[in-house]
DNA sequence: GTACGTGCAAACGTTTTGCAGCGGG
DNA sequence: CCCGCTGCAAAACGTTTGCACGTAC
């Protein structure tokens, strides 16, 4: 009578699809992992807290998928590693951006690439083309 | 008959100098790896590349001391930290300066901080002040 | 059915730490 | 002489890997 028996899981539908186009198979671990770190705002978290978060939402994954998950997402570009004051976090939002880095918290956040501007770049090595420009901005 | 017995450590004066001044003990440990540090031009290296600097400087300290000494080195305020590509780079330029990094060689350099301009930084958090704002060039 | 993903535990490389002995002031 | 530094080895840390089992297609 109903025309889709899993009106429930509608809400993973975007995250299986995101799965998907990245070559990736949409597991049930996966698609818990990609739809925390996707849905809702952009976030900047450490492997433990993905791990930490799939435990609350009662979907228990092992700390190792997480890292294969969270690897395999970066290799697909959907999301970013960034390494600032001897942590790693990683970056939902793997559009081009900058970051704002809070010395006294470890609390980073985004500054939208187009609202920074940066001037009197150096002329680059001989041979070799730009790949991106990281900022970070410190604040205590 | 001399005015001074140890004229072949005079190269380790302004080295010396350097650690009392940052309120550490010039031992010899120390000004081998300070001497090598700051003498010649500035460097990105890693831990391992200092070890085995010191190993073949004839002056061998061990691993542990040179963690310890980078890391007084980097409260006093000498020495950077430096986290690109994985790799925890220590700088021994900690004047305000930028970095181009080479995605390939996993090679780093120096870019003048006077050379760069930056324009367009968002308002920082209520209660915040600006610590510094580093840029990393990458390339390929 | 098969290829790929998962979980666990063990391996890994890097950095820190604990402690007995040494050396600078 | 004393406190701080050194060396060594062991521990801690975050991340990766190997393998038996499970699951998506």
């Amino acid at each position: 009578m109903y025309s889709k028996q899993k009106k429930s899981n509608r809400k993973y539908d975007s995250s299986k699809e995101l799965l998907q186009g990245a070559g990736l198979r949409p597991t049930q671990q996966r698609l818990a992992l990609a739809n925390w770190l996707f849905k809702g705002c952009p976030k900047h978290v450490t492997a433990e807290q993905v791990h930490a978060a799939a435990r609350k939402m009662r979907a228990p994954v092992s700390l190792a998928t997480v890292y294969n998950t969270l690897n395999h997402l970066i290799e697909a570009g959907l999301l970013r590693q960034v390494a600032i004051g001897g942590q790693v976090y990683f970056d939902t939002n793997a559009g081009g951006h900058h970051h704002l880095f809070d010395e006294k918290s470890g609390r980073l956040s985004d500054i939208p690439a187009t609202s920074l501007r940066i001037a009197g770049l150096p002329r680059l090595p001989h041979g070799k083309a730009l790949s991106r420009v990281d900022v970070v901005v410190r604040v205590r």
